[in-house]
DNA sequence: GCAAAAATTGAACATCGTTCATTAATTTTT
DNA sequence: AAAAATTAATGAACGATGTTCAATTTTTGC
């Protein structure tokens, strides 16, 4: 067979994008082949490699995405909130919820990785700008006399802590114990950092 | 060739090991091959399969390696100090420090997998036991009337916000701005939360 | 309708993890 | 000391992987 154009090449882009992440969803980044995506979008393998670089490169993408929903979800639990010390609160919470929720996606998120093209890595740190600047908004109210180097080094610290809860919560081998919930760990972390914070 | 001896199978066992570990810090986990690991202790392919089930396997008898020499070091820098800020203060440096110094094991000894064997975890769920144990520790030396339970969050909590720091510091694509260094931002997150913890 | 351009294929390549019958060395038995 | 049994290690093979690319077919522009 030769030439279709079903799709146009961007069409054809997003087919690949969202049929892996469908895969890796079900099967987790490891397991996914490219024989299965190519089936997945009804090409064959070779298709895959007229539009993106690289597995690698389809997977960059795919995280693009993944950054995306990551932070609306959490852009939205945040907006429920008035309070900026519930709002961070209910970012911490929405993020570990997605991280439980999408346990093979989040893992490919923060997988490292060497990226083969350079535009997927520029979009994606627009993305992670987004989650910084939504942390330091409240900080900011949280304590107006901070500088703008103590807001950013808080931004980062704070967000640390969410995501090494998300991280370890997913390492299943390192949750010895089951007592404690997600969301007591967010609580235990976000009170005590803003609680200094706020009277420094 | 057949039958030669040179080495008992506990001799092999770390043989294999080690030099995996080799091959791991110098072109990390994705790279590592059994026949690369094999060629390195002078063995083929086969004789791998004969003294571990898988390349898994082997992987996870080198966390257990990675896990030690982690907690070792981590007890040490705190050991240095015999005030309980500072001394989690020190691991949380000692933490970073090996991340960013051993950058490849690191990523592989906190990326997830279905683990093969059943000895393996036990050995690493001891070995992260130890660490939590460090830090509940000292934890309770600050605020003796905290509840075990609170203690136990505490320590989560905290070594959440290391690890998370740590993790961060590793997908580079995260590192925007190169502004803040790692002991900063362990400085702020654990201040700010051991000084609510203090009082609490 | 025809030539040029573009899209898709599918076969091929090297390499991977893993298995297992075969072989060689060592122990054990006689 | 020879034969038998056991163990260690091999190496060839299998199926599957990511990736490449000449060949083929369809669309497009004239």
């Amino acid at each position: 067979m030769g030439r279709r154009s079903d799709h146009s090449r961007e069409e054809l882009q997003s087919l690949i994008v969202e049929a892996t992440l469908d895969l890796v969803k079900e099967h987790g980044a490891e397991k996914v082949t490219a024989r299965q995506i190519a089936q997945a979008v009804g090409y064959t393998p070779g298709t895959l490699y007229s539009v993106f670089i690289n597995l690698q490169d389809i997977f960059l993408h795919v995280n693009e995405l993944g950054l995306s929903t990551l932070f609306e979800q959490c852009a939205k639990a945040m907006s429920a909130q008035t309070e900026p010390f519930a709002a961070i609160r209910s970012l911490g919470i929405a993020y570990l919820e997605f991280a439980t929720n999408n346990t093979h996606q989040f893992d490919l998120m923060f997988a490292r990785a060497d990226s083969p093209s350079e535009e997927a890595p520029a979009a994606i740190q627009t993305r992670i700008r987004s989650m910084f600047d939504l942390i330091e908004e409240q900080l900011r109210i949280l304590n107006p006399d901070a500088t703008t180097a103590q807001v950013k080094l808080g931004a980062r610290a704070l967000w640390s802590g969410v995501h090494g809860t998300a991280t370890l919560r997913l390492s299943d081998q390192l949750y010895l114990d089951r007592s404690s919930s997600d969301s007591d760990v967010v609580d235990m972390l976000v009170n005590n950092f803003l609680r200094s914070w706020q009277h420094r």
